[in-house]
DNA sequence: CTGAAAGCGCTTACAG
DNA sequence: CTGAAAGCGCTTACAG
């Protein structure tokens, strides 16, 4: 069916070797060869086929990506940066996303063996020992937001610790004391970290100031559910900081709704600094986490371990975030 | 390096043929030899190579998908569609996008070959005669929002035109004549066949009022401008309508500047749907398109095409829009 | 400069 | 039930 490149061999009487080799811009084809190869291979328009070229040449110039869920714009932030910094390498993006559980994590990094040359991890369900146990032996990886810092493999964090610790000291810089957290799930590393920095900076800036940590998912609905919550208690906090911004976003509403103004009666604040982030009325301060760039820079890292595998193993790198100040906390 | 089946043979002590047909649960073995080569199997944590067995099966289990970028909530919900249509079929999900030009998406089409079943093409860039020029020969395809309308290929489109009809009616319906609309991109299809709509239904549910056209191309900025744009007008129009959410969001952003309430002075709508439709204040009315659905629906088709070459070509099929009524029209 | 041959890691008729 | 062999479509030493 397809045409293959002894067709094209046949036809400019030639050897598949010396196709290979004209296709492939060797310098050992006289022009005139060349040129015949290159003619035939059009009128035929021949593609080389991608799977046995990887077969023989140990390149499959395409890289995955191991995702937890492609949903909100955390991860179409992500791998729109890694695609963009992919394909100005040339290299393809096999994407592999919503497992639900750590054998289906585990079936999706069996099933990149030998489409990919490398592979990049953001997955809840992934730690060193199930990497240990389910990663192809020799795949060049890099972990994104893990636990795991750095044993063996390459990973790249936001620093969701200090992130948190500076959004708490600008509440407090803005005369609040009582700052309650919509925290994030459990067994979350970024939420763990952003309420570790939440509550080491409660204890630097605010010390003996209550510290309330409302549950909270990530999820909008649970971001409204900490709103409600909070409309309740008897003393209520100057300031809210929702661990991500679509939870600030849904405490918005419920605050709204209960007639409560922001930033005039509570101040709030966000975290990823999401484009809602800047839709939503008042505008939210939070902190941004510059995501294409990590997705590009995790891609960056990617190739350099493919490309050596003796390199930048074992390190750790963190990724900067930026305090971002709207209107959500007041102005002046 | 890696694991490959002659070790696991070798191990196990049986041909590469049994290997192969234990591994894939064919019944003509022994339960004792399947039995010790799975033992064998795991211990030497074997996992096959997937460019060698694409290239003898002549199946990859991947679907390319190619688009034209992948900024906004509208690709990153489309990828969320298929890839989970997907996952659900065991396929992998190879994405290709950001090519600036007709040559890179040829480039990114002919890359393909030989490492996907079959390809989802969402890219402004292709027509008709770019297909039959670029496509890898027999390769399935299922077209995205093209103008192509079905002519050998299986096409799926949106209903921009009815949507925006609709729209158009209902404004209409809430008493309002004078409607702009804020256009998306020329030589767009959506941006196309949606001003199409409006320009059909003014006719129809408001003749004799004024056809009132801005200019936009799909961006939060051109809503900007266009708002600015229509404040500066003698009369004002009774209602806009963005020809897309964000540039709806743009508008806003400039009437609410100007002091210029919505719903109260002017109405506003826009069309998607997409999440920051009901993050902003006041929340969107718009024309709801299920995108995740689209991109789910796109991936069954390929699917039908790969699985039979014969069936559903030359078929355009729609795919239905819904009126999202919120508060930024007026309630009531 | 060019070709014949080996080989990448699999699967699958074909024999036995 | 099991194995030897052919072959998928390429690339690359090895000769000439």
């Amino acid at each position: 069916m397809a045409v293959t490149i002894k067709d094209v061999a046949r036809e400019a009487r030639v050897s598949v070797a010396s196709v290979s080799r004209a296709l492939n811009g060797h310098t050992s084809v006289t022009d005139q060869t060349r040129l015949r190869i290159m003619r035939v291979a059009e009128e035929l328009r021949y593609i080389p086929h991608g799977a046995a070229r990887s077969l023989i040449t140990r390149r499959t110039q395409t890289i995955g990506a191991l995702l937890p869920d492609l949903h909100g714009e955390f991860f179409s932030e992500l791998i729109r940066g890694v695609d963009l910094a992919a394909r100005a390498r040339g290299l393809h993006l096999l994407v592999s996303s919503s497992h639900g559980d750590a054998s289906e994590a585990a079936a999706a990094l069996r099933a990149m063996q030998g489409r990919v040359d490398g592979l990049l991890v953001m997955s809840p369900h992934v730690d060193a020992s199930f990497l240990r146990d389910h990663l192809p032996v020799g795949l060049p990886i890099v972990l994104l937001n893990t636990p795991i810092k750095g044993q063996h493999y390459a990973a790249l964090n936001i620093d969701n610790f200090g992130g948190a610790y500076a959004m708490v000291r600008h509440l407090v810089a803005r005369g609040h004391r009582r700052i309650a957290l919509i925290a994030g799930p459990e067994n979350n590393f970024d939420a763990a970290e952003r309420l570790r920095g939440y509550r080491s900076a409660m204890e630097k800036f605010a010390p003996g100031s209550p510290v309330q940590v409302l549950p909270g998912d990530f999820t909008e609905e649970s971001g409204y559910r900490a709103g409600k919550q909070l409309l309740e208690l008897k003393v209520r906090p100057q300031a809210v900081f929702g661990a991500n911004d679509i939870m600030a976003a849904g405490c918005l509403f419920a605050l709204r709704e209960a007639g409560v103004r922001v930033p005039q009666d509570i101040a709030l604040a966000g975290f990823d600094d999401i484009p809602i982030a800047h839709f939503v009325s008042p505008p939210l301060t939070t902190v941004r986490v510059r995501i294409a760039d990590l997705g590009a820079r995790a891609l960056g890292r990617l190739v350099a371990v493919i490309e050596d595998a003796a390199t930048e193993r074992d390190q750790m790198q963190m990724v900067d975030t930026e305090l971002v100040v709207r209107q959500s906390c007041g102005t002046s």
